[in-house]
DNA sequence: GGAAAATGATTAT
DNA sequence: TAATCCTTTTCCG
């Protein structure tokens, strides 16, 4: 997935498109026509993003919650407002990057009509939104919403997360660090990559308990993580290599010079050129090196 | 043409 | 721990 930079993305992406604005939509798919019909109509009132959950609040009191899961993505069009961010979520074709538009097309005629299993349309005068293969995406009443988002740990992208609570929901587990990461009822909007690339900056083991780690190791985890997602939101794309530790200068930072550790197993430690070791740890892939990431 | 993989999470055993 | 869901792209034969 699209871990919670892109979630945060999508929702500047929806303010800045459609608030305000009232919205055709509908479920070519056919799978989300009767949620699609409680929201037909409406106006966009605001989009925001709590970890990897994006919500779409709508006119008439009610949320639409999207959690894109693996692969989910959404495609956009539309006219020149729409012409900055074409597909926001899963990677497609170019890495990780999100694809650019070529710009250069004709004038906006409207949307094309569907490609694929496009589970949610959504359509204003001037532009249009595509989902596909979200792993969910529900009408919820603001109780509903309420209800998930307390459920959530704090989000580090958000300006008043409380990062002691983060601290309160580690404290005392007998649980590999590694996990709890994870898991977003402790921390919403990591994913696999940081999960892996803020345990190597901060020399951190993925194994060690979460009751081991000290306050001080946990809020400069937050810190890190805070500050690297802050990153991602404005690139569009995961970098968490320093620029001494690439060997290629060139701007902009290559996809193989872009991470410490995931997906690079095998390959010699950007730090101290020990072979970057991977395994899997709860049915997902965990890479990390073995020599500075000790304790 | 078919299998595998992908930045995820829930439910069942 | 295993099975399941959701979709597209990439890689292999």
């Amino acid at each position: 997935m699209p871990e919670g930079h892109s979630i945060h993305r999508l929702a500047r992406q929806f303010t800045s498109v459609f608030a305000g604005q009232q919205l055709s939509v509908s479920s070519p798919q056919g799978r989300f026509a009767a949620g699609a019909a409680r929201l037909d109509g409406q106006a966009l009132i605001a989009a925001e993003a709590h970890g990897k959950q994006l919500f779409l609040e709508f006119d008439n009191e009610l949320f639409l919650r999207i959690h894109l899961g693996l692969y989910g993505a959404f495609d956009f069009g539309g006219d020149e407002t729409f012409r900055r961010s074409s597909s926001i979520g899963a990677p497609r074709r170019v890495g990780e990057r999100e694809i650019a538009d070529d710009g250069g097309e004709p004038a906006y005629a409207g949307p094309p009509p569907p490609k694929g299993a496009v589970r949610v349309r959504l359509t204003s005068d001037h532009g249009w939104a595509d989902l596909r293969g979200p792993t969910a995406c529900e009408v919820l009443t603001p109780e509903e919403q309420r209800r998930v988002l307390e459920k959530l740990g704090p989000d580090p992208l958000q300006p008043r997360a409380d990062p002691r609570e983060f601290v309160r929901r580690l404290s005392a587990r007998r649980t590999p660090i590694g996990l709890l990461l994870m898991n977003q009822e402790v921390l919403a909007g990591v994913g696999n990559v940081y999960r892996a690339e803020v345990l190597f900056r901060r020399l951190i083991s993925p194994w060690r308990l979460a009751r081991s780690i000290t306050q001080e190791e946990a809020l400069g985890l937050w810190n890190d993580i805070a500050g690297v997602m802050a990153d991602g939101v404005a690139a569009g794309r995961i970098i968490t290599t320093l620029p001494e530790h690439r060997v290629d200068a060139s701007i902009p930072v290559p996809v193989s010079e872009a991470h410490y550790v995931y997906k690079r197993q095998g390959l010699p430690c950007r730090r101290c050129g020990t072979e970057v070791a991977m395994t899997e740890m709860a049915a997902r892939k965990l890479y990390w090196c073995p020599s500075c990431q000790q304790t």
